[in-house]
DNA sequence: GCCAACGTTGGC
DNA sequence: GCCAACGTTGGC
């Protein structure tokens, strides 16, 4: 069982969309970075849990805990031309991008800021506070996952 | 809204 | 296959 965080602009897609869908479930779509599509298609698996982090927002940071519910399969946005997310180059026998369904597990009553998980040295290694970060789909062990969820459970 | 950092594109 | 130019991300 792997963890993970997760990025999302709240105004795209919240914690709180999460959880108002019916079953509290969605299709993560929309990667288009291939080193985030490889962690997505090749390790993140059903029961793995997710940190929901948001981003581009007034106070960037975790805003809770979701947990990975089907494994990867084609992200058809691609092929939509309607899409926001379309890629001329996807196939149907070629999908190039893939998705995870995803279900809502908790809300936290306070966002973990960004602010104080940089501020804190035991996170000092996770890629979400490295400098210019940009990837929306990491790997965090399971050590920084439970101390992460501590500061607020 | 700025801008640093990064990924992607395309000419050569 | 290099690398400059460009577009995007995302914190501040």
């Amino acid at each position: 069982m792997n963890y993970w965080i997760f990025k999302s602009e709240p105004d795209t897609f919240s914690i709180d969309d999460l959880k108002s869908r019916p079953g509290q479930k969605e299709p993560w779509n929309g990667v288009r970075n291939y080193q985030a599509r490889n962690f997505l298609r090749d390790e993140v698996k059903v029961g793995d849990l997710i940190l929901f982090h948001h981003s581009s927002c007034k106070v960037p940071g975790i805003a809770g805990v979701a947990k990975v519910v089907k494994a990867a399969y084609p992200d058809h946005t691609a092929q939509d031309k309607t899409s926001d997310y379309y890629d001329p180059k996807a196939t149907q026998e070629n999908p190039i991008w893939y998705m995870v369904d995803v279900q809502f597990v908790e809300k936290f009553t306070d966002v973990i800021t960004l602010k104080e998980i940089k501020e804190n040295p035991k996170f000092e290694n996770l890629i979400l506070t490295r400098k210019g970060n940009r990837l929306s789909i990491m790997p965090i062990s399971k050590k920084e996952f439970e101390e992460l969820s501590k500061l607020r459970s």
